[in-house]
RNA sequence: UGGGCUAUAGCCAAAUGGUAAGGCACUGGACUCUGACUCCAGCAUUUACAGGUUCGAGCCCUGUUAGCCCAGCCA
């Protein structure tokens, strides 16, 4: 972080330089529309972030608008999780939360504007015809036999269209443009459709509606948007964005400027593919912590923070690019290395019981609360005779290089004594069950004991006193590539990426935490209270991610 | 096969005619009350390919290849 100077200008940042210094605009006015058919996920995010960054440091504002203009869609749900992401990202809107359908009867003399210009027309033709007579990818389309109405007609047919004469599709506004354009959004596009259906904001107050490529421009004008920020899919619509303000004639022209969306490497993004999880019940919702939804990531445990690092390292262009996912596993590590206590718990449990450690005591250890940042301050941990250690850290014949528990071996418990193995016991089934240690007094760590060292440390958690809760590590669902559903429908990513642990034990310190308080479970990855699952008798913790895997064996 | 866009390391990404930044990942070493963290070192003789212009090209020109987007009364 130190070291932003040395991170360039990204090519939105040139062209908004080149702008300011011609004089083109004297502040920076930004948006982002999202249209309230969904719950924002990570990709959002880069969009939402560079929005409101660039207007933060051209010292312009940033707009929140929704961009509700197909009811058929959109919910008010949506709305409010849309609005609560964007809040919780830390993009300040204040009180400029606009609706595009706010700005119907604007749009609507816009188009009256357009047909007294003799720029647009009503046309009969069904959508069946319309596509014939668009033409294709390689041939150029015909005018449509309604194309030369006289401006009177065109206005009292489009009046018609808005008080309900027509049904359903029976006819629509076009802009008047140019039916042989090699660029398929130029020829006469559709800008008003009647369709009578409830919308979430308006009520039943419209029948036509206009369409993203007509509402859209008008909307940035409106607003006086100077830059309009979308995504690369709608680089053949900016010359039909042009023609609409210049048609319009708005003194103060925004400009659309286009960037490559945000992939992750093997992760289900794009909303249409979480909607259908969601609906299709492969998750437990939006903010099934398996998703990348900001829902899910928030729930997951991850920071705003953690977000707009990761959006800022990843960059903006033109490419469509997939970014690594460890790229965001890094950032959250980053963000909560030195801002959580590191605790002290045991996810796959085994006995160790100190036979020369008094049967019945218990010592409190006042132990750190994050080595690397005093200022988390300390913490009392109890220590007694009989702990629980990891499995995977004690074995009976240990390769080269393994440092940790093995017979004869002594190692540090962290935080408190050093130990030394001397027997095991197993099960029937050859299973280890039980391990017997002895300890040295004077190794008690804060001691200033040096005598001797050791290479291990381990953690551990007081039998008696250890807190049984609940962890779930979740991997995202993956998506191999091949598309998240089969063309016949049926799934074709493993949702079984889950994996709970009923029974962890975790250092009685933690008994206190709230929904969203995050911990470092020392060696087990980072940890976050679930937000709908835990309760005052049980925590559930759900893992935010994994801490680099540790020895390997060669 | 029409139009638009893109191509720099395993993954992002900078370089705007002056001799390939940075990050993630990875590898080696040092340190360590966890093998994490931190620190140090390594990681593109070359920018999809082929030509050309130039004293000099990732950047300019020509051609080729590959990928993405567009034929909703969705956004």
């Amino acid at each position: 972080m130190e070291n932003e100077a040395t991170i360039s200008k990204n090519f939105i940042e040139q062209i908004i330089e080149k702008d300011i210094a011609e004089g083109h605009c004297k502040v920076v006015k930004t948006r982002f529309p999202p249209e309230p058919n969904g719950y924002l996920h990570i990709g959002h995010a880069k969009s939402i972030l560079l929005n409101y960054g660039l207007a933060q440091t051209y010292g312009g504002q940033f707009n929140l608008r929704f961009d509700d203009t197909n009811p058929t869609k959109e919910k008010e749900e949506f709305v409010d999780s849309i609005k609560a992401d964007v809040e919780w990202l830390g993009a300040v809107y204040d009180d400029r939360l606009y609706y595009a359908s706010d700005y119907f009867p604007q749009m609507y003399e816009a188009a009256v504007k357009l047909i007294k210009k003799g720029l647009a027309f009503v046309c009969d033709l069904s959508a069946e015809q319309m596509r014939e007579y668009r033409g294709t990818l390689t041939e150029v389309g015909k005018n449509s036999p309604y194309r030369d109405r006289t401006v009177e007609e065109n206005l009292e047919l489009f009046e018609n269209m808005k008080n309900g004469v027509y049904k359903d599709g029976e006819k629509v506004l076009r802009a008047k443009i140019n039916m042989q354009s090699p660029n398929i959004n130029m020829r006469d596009p559709i800008i008003y459709r009647v369709a009578r259906q409830h919308h979430h904001r308006q009520g039943d107050a419209w029948c036509i509606y206009p369409m993203y490529d007509f509402a859209h421009p008008i909307e940035d004008a409106i607003e006086n948007i100077t830059h309009s920020i979308c995504t690369l899919e709608f680089e053949d619509h900016r010359p039909l964005y042009d023609w609409v303000v210049k048609e319009l004639e708005y003194t103060n022209p925004p400009k659309q400027i286009e960037f490559a969306k945000l992939y992750l490497t093997n992760v289900v993004t794009g909303k249409r593919y979480i909607k259908k999880l969601v609906e299709d019940n492969v998750v437990d919702g939006w903010d099934d912590p398996r998703l990348v939804s900001l829902a899910a990531l928030r729930r997951r445990g991850f920071t705003p923070e953690s977000i707009k690092m990761f959006v800022e390292l990843v960059g903006v262009a033109k490419a469509n690019s997939s970014v690594d996912y460890a790229m965001l596993e890094y950032c959250i590590r980053e963000d909560l290395k030195l801002k959580k206590p590191r605790v002290m718990a045991v996810l796959d449990p085994i006995k160790l019981i100190i036979d020369n450690y008094p049967e019945g005591q218990t010592e409190m250890l006042e132990v750190h609360n994050n080595m690397e940042n005093p200022e988390l301050g300390n913490r009392e941990i109890p220590f007694s005779r009989e702990l629980y250690i990891e499995r995977e850290d004690f074995m009976e014949e240990p390769p080269k290089k393994y440092f940790r528990l093995f017979p004869g071996n002594e190692v540090r418990l962290m935080n408190a004594y050093f130990v030394t193995c001397k027997e095991y016991i197993k099960d029937d089934s050859g299973k280890v069950i039980e391990i017997h240690c002895t300890y040295d007094p004077e190794t008690k760590s804060g001691s200033g004991f040096n005598a001797r060292k050791v290479k291990g440390t381990i953690h551990w958690v007081s039998a008696a006193h250890a807190l049984e809760a609940e962890a779930r590590l979740y991997e995202n669902i993956v998506d191999e590539e091949k598309g998240v559903y089969n063309e016949d429908g049926s799934l074709n990513v493993n949702p079984n990426s889950l994996t709970v642990i009923e029974k962890c034990f975790i250092e009685p310190s933690v008994a206190g935490a709230k929904k969203y308080d995050s911990f470092q479970f020392v060696r087990n990855g980072y940890f976050c209270v679930d937000v709908k699952d835990s309760t005052p008798e049980k925590l559930v913790f759900n893992r935010i991610v994994s801490l680099k895997s540790s020895f390997k064996l060669k």
